[in-house]
DNA sequence: GTGGTCTAGACCACG
DNA sequence: GTGGTCTAGACCACA
């Protein structure tokens, strides 16, 4: 596992992590029992601070993502490589949209919105998922 | 021009009221000279402090949506009315989009997920644009 | 006298007209006794509210510039005529000294700052006169 | 980079620390990576409202000059020390042309408005720069 | 510790 | 009546 981070995207870091921790356990990339790298070596490699790594790690436990064993390390719980090729599908179809709505010649900011603001109509008739099922 | 916002959303109010009237003038509800509701009004409408109007006004008009006239009132100044049926088609093809993906059994966060990093990619290859064309 | 305003300048509108009454005082091409445009005209022209005009128009007869006189107008008080080689002198220097400027590649911004802070110094120093001459 | 405001100057206290700093990295004392003064700090120090140093920064943070980074500071963004010997220059030819109006006898604010009308003709004929080049 | 958001309300400047 | 600036101070989020 390799991170990578974006000093200036606005997105606060340890949420940049998360996401990257979340993406690789959806995609199978990291399994149940696999070992994450070490708080100290992660903060060292992106040069950030060691409690921003432990945010991200803490928050990915209460999701239960992830299990942080005192004196060993931090581990995958989550047994989801079931879900990976559901992802692939799901990835498929976005790329498709975003390419024809890119072709349309609208700016990214102006899809977030309308993609946001689809999404909430769906939320709202309550036709989304909340919890993983 | 009507705002509503939610208190309890984590999205900060004058982002609210922001995308609100972006949302407004992209879909040619205003247009170009159109007179925004004064800040007191919309203070007071929302129940809201006139100084959180007065920020959403500011980076709106640092955006070029809409220009402060100093004791006369906000005005749209952004030429974008011949976008709407564009934007129209946008939000056809992203519902349907989310429709397929909901049906998928996959929860929100997941989606934006992936939203997200389809759009990354898109960005990365240059195939987007970045300012209104 | 035709004035011309620029609405979206950030330089208040009385403000504009103002200097563009002291600017054809200094140069000649108003002198004593001459009659400006009535308050109404000016506003009809601009499309402007008329206590815009009025209040520049005010303003400056404070600074003795001009004089209102009920019912019959606005007429210019200032025998400055004598005043106009010299502000032609003057504007070649600073022509001159802008070219050079603009040459070197300067920002209308940067070039403004560095003016203000130059004019600081002197200004601190005391060597610029305060009143007329 | 310590500031000094003027509090009846007439000019908003924020617009005055804006100035501060942009003129800082135009004479390259402030380089790309420096941190300012915590936005408490410099309340602190000229015993001003936070809320007005956080506008100075936001703004400047808006015209890219610098970038704030939440939970640790703000930052320098603009690569621009090798300006300095530019902006010297131009120190010079304006304080040379500044002398000679002084001893022309005209006053700061004739000065000024002759400045401002020549300047608006180089721009109108193009000659000036708009970006930084 | 940092910046980010918001409130409550004063006083000024412009049209 | 408009927007513009500033204060005093609370509470939250991030590193």
């Amino acid at each position: 596992m390799i991170f990578r981070i974006n000093q200036s995207a606005g997105v606060p870091l340890y949420i940049q992590l998360m996401e990257q921790v979340k993406h690789a356990v959806e995609l199978g990339a990291l399994r149940e029992g696999d070992q994450l790298p070490t708080i100290r070596k992660v903060a060292e490699e992106l040069v950030i601070n060691p409690n921003t790594v432990v945010r991200a790690y803490r928050e990915l436990e209460h999701e239960g993502v992830l299990e942080l064993k005192h004196g060993s390390g931090a581990f995958i719980t989550e047994p989801s490589g079931k879900r990976a090729p559901l992802i692939a599908k799901a990835q498929a179809i976005v790329q498709s949209a975003i390419d024809r709505l890119a072709a349309l010649g609208l700016t990214e900011e102006e899809l977030r919105r309308i993609f946001e603001s689809q999404l909430a109509q769906v939320r709202a008739e309550g036709r989304m998922e909340k919890q993983k099922g």
